[in-house]
Order: structure tokens, then sequence, then C-alpha cells
DNA sequence: CATTGACTTAAACGCTTGTTTGAAATTAGC
DNA sequence: GCTAATTTCAAACAAGCGTTTAAGTCAATG
């Protein structure tokens, strides 16, 4: 009776139209990152996604498993993307190591390109935070995992900024995903604080933005104390 | 039979003890920023603050409205601080403009002040993103508020950076925000990743280290396309 | 000492939640 | 074109939610 919700990874195999369960994590991409995980109810989601309620349970089992799901598609889809373009700096530096610009670019742009290109993925950072403390353990365990791919990005900008203690780069690191995550959240504040100026509409001019500072703060002079 | 939840802001008037709503108070903010508004159950809030499950209605009204109360006793108190350091680095400049690192102590050091010296206000902004999409609408008017105190910030910021143009100074006021931001966010995540090394232990080397970031952002080459 | 008021308490309220069910509809394999 | 597997559907489920109630406690007041 019931289907294997866990196996189903793979797309084209079962011949079936494979279309419910898109639809489903498309909905809920949308309304978790408007709303939250637990202020969404699956009445108000299934009806989003045009589908009927029973449907979230019968795809993927729980709710939860849902959630676990969407950030799983969202986490590998960033992570390649960025490791991709983290390698292709580095092919172009010739086993060097490449400029810290580079590097920025290499880990902000996929989340910025995916912010723009639309509903998938659009607004992955904004449930990271929320899905430590409220999601289910298996999705904090895979956020920690996700450090992994962090740690490449560590590593590069520890190599390009030596005069940093490698505390310092881990620290800085951290602010540069702080920027990031700016993107999706508060962005309404952005937009009445600049009267309607600021918004999120040319991809080339914000990400330009965000290279700039993020940049900056990472290559800013280290006034160490402690 | 109600008692007016709205009137008494003050605190040593009504000669009573005046303790359960601060002990709601601290227990929802705790609960709220570790977890998530909707997802934390008066029962579970209650229960952590030692106080009878009815409390929370008779002393704010609703949930929603102790949210409300919540977030106005940390907002007040956090904009009074940054208000008060912005005010007196701009008398220190004898009436001309501060430099960007003076002002930007102004608008980080309260935040960080009160992350550390403990409970009270101490996880406020990491509510603000999700209070958007999930509170109620009384909350999102107070957000909009807020906006107006940091309109005082871009104003300082754009005479202190003049060769900004004006929406450039918002976007880099938005991502000295997120800086700030990320102390109260995924500080998990920079605890695995560094291995332990980054934690926040000092304040006045996490401060050094906020302000050397995000003045440098602030202060980046202007590599203007759009 | 009785009375008033603010506060606390346990129990219950109606309602929404995530989940399950069993039958109907659809699709694939032969 | 039949069979069997898969997917959809409306209805119901128990559990948990925010909220209300009415009786109870306690301190201060007249």
């Amino acid at each position: 009776m019931k289907a294997g919700a866990d196996i189903a990874t793979d797309m084209e195999t079962t011949g079936g139209r494979q279309d419910t369960k898109e639809v489903i994590l498309d909905a809920a991409e949308k309304l978790f990152a408007e709303k939250t995980y637990s202020a969404v109810s699956l009445r108000e989601l299934t009806q989003a996604a045009g589908v009927n309620l029973a449907a979230v349970n019968y795809h993927f089992g729980s709710k939860d498993a849902l959630l676990i799901a969407l950030f799983r598609r969202g986490a590998i889809e960033l992570n390649r993307a960025r490791a991709r373009l983290l390698r292709e700096a580095e092919e172009r530096a010739g086993g060097g190591t490449p400029p810290v610009r580079e590097i920025v670019a290499a880990l902000v742009l996929p989340a910025i390109r995916y912010s723009f290109t639309s509903t998938r993925l659009a607004l992955y950072n904004q449930f990271v935070a929320f899905a430590r403390g409220d999601g289910p353990a298996e999705a904090r365990e895979m956020l920690d995992k996700e450090v992994g791919h962090l740690q490449r990005f560590a590593l590069s900008l520890a190599r390009a900024l030596p005069h940093l203690p490698q505390h310092e780069v881990y620290w800085r690191l951290h602010f540069a995903m702080g920027v990031q995550h700016s993107l999706y959240t508060d962005m309404k504040r952005l937009e009445t604080l600049s009267g309607g100026l600021c918004q999120l509409d040319d991809l080339e001019a914000v990400a330009a933005r965000v290279i700039d500072y993020v940049t900056a703060g990472l290559e800013a002079p280290y006034t160490a104390k402690g």
C-alpha cells in the first residue's frame, strides 16, 4: 500500500510523471521561505501546490521528511555549483592560489544566481538558520555535513590571506555567509529603508556589490588583540 | 475579570511583584530565538518559565501580543543604545562627520554587547527576520518603524562616504546588518567549521573583528556598473 | 474581619494540526 | 483489454494547539 518514499531519489525511472513531488517541493520552498516551516500547514501547502492533502505524506512520508528532501535538493545543487566555480578558479591560477576576489565569487555567485533564476532553491539560505532549532534532528545533521563544503573555501582563503591567523579566516568567512544571507533576509527592510531605490533586479550589479563588499572585508587589515 | 494588558507598561506602580511578566518575556526570548515563534507552544513556554499555562493570556492577552511586547522591549533598548553612541560620536566630531569606523561601532556595539551580557534582548536579531513572515501584522508594522532608526545611520554614513551614490550606502548598510545578524545565526556552524577555534567568548575581540570587517566593506572601492 | 482587587490555578473549550484510511481513479505491463 | 501496481481523493482520526472559564489564593484596604 505504501510507496517507498526513500528510494525514489532517481527521476525518470518510474515512467510516471514524477510531477507531484516536484510541485510540492517548489511550493514548500516558496512557503517555507516566506513564513516558517512550522508556520506553514500542510493544508495551506497542498492547496498552494494544487495537490491533495494526503499527497505530502504519500510521497515523502511526513512533513519533516519533506523538509529534509527539500533541503537536500537545494544543498546538493548549491554546493555543486560552488565547488565547480572554485575548481575553475584554482585551475585558472595554474596550481597556485586564486586571488581572494575570485574565491569570493565562487562562494557567492551561485547563491545570487539561483536567487534570481527563480523558484527552485531560490530561498535556500533563509531556512538554514531556522532548520537548526525548528526542524527535525536529521536536518540538523545535514547542516553539519554542509560544513565540509565550506572547509574547502576556508582552506583556499587561508592560502590567499597568509598573514591572517586561521581563526580569523574562519570568522571572516562566517561574516561573508552573513552578507550572503542578507540577500534573502530583510530585503523588505532594505526596500523600505531606501525608498525603493535598492532592489533585487539586476543580477550583475548585485553580484558585483556583494563581491566588492565581502572581498574588502576579507582583505581588511588585521588589528589583532587576543 | 480581565486585566489591562496594554496600559501596564510601567513597572513599580502596581505594588505587585511584576515578576511573572518578566519571567515570561525572558523565557519567550530564549525559546523563540532557539526555535521559532510558531514552533514554541504556550505549554512548552509556560513550563520553561515556571508559570501557569493561562499566565500568558492573562498578562499579555494572546500569544501574538506576547511576541509584540517582547519585540518592543528589545527594539526600544537596542535602538536607544545605538542612538546614544551615534550622538556621542557626532559630538566627538564637533559637528562634523565622524569617521566611518565610529559610526560602525555605534551601530554594531550595542548588539554585540547585549549578546554577551545575557538573557534580555540577547537574541533580538534572530527573530526579526522570522517576525516578518510568521508573526502578526502588528509586529511587521513595528519592523517598518524600526527602519526609521536605521535612517540616521544611513545619513551619517552617506556624509562620511561622499563618493558613494546613495543607494550604494543603503546596500552596504544592509550588508552590515547581515554581518551583525551572523553573530546570532549559524554560530554553531562557525564553531563546527573552526573546530571550536571560534567562539563568542571575548567581547572586545569579537567587537574589533566585526568593526574591522564592516568598516572595510563600507569603505571598499566602488566598481560601479549600473 | 470582611471585602475588594490582582493574580494563580486546573479543567475544559473549540479548532487546527499532521497523519491514516479505504475506496476510487489512473497508469503500466502483458 | 485485462490485471496489477501506483497514485489520487474525501473523510475521518487522535493529538496538540491557543484560548476561556470559574473557582481558588493571597495581600492590601477600609
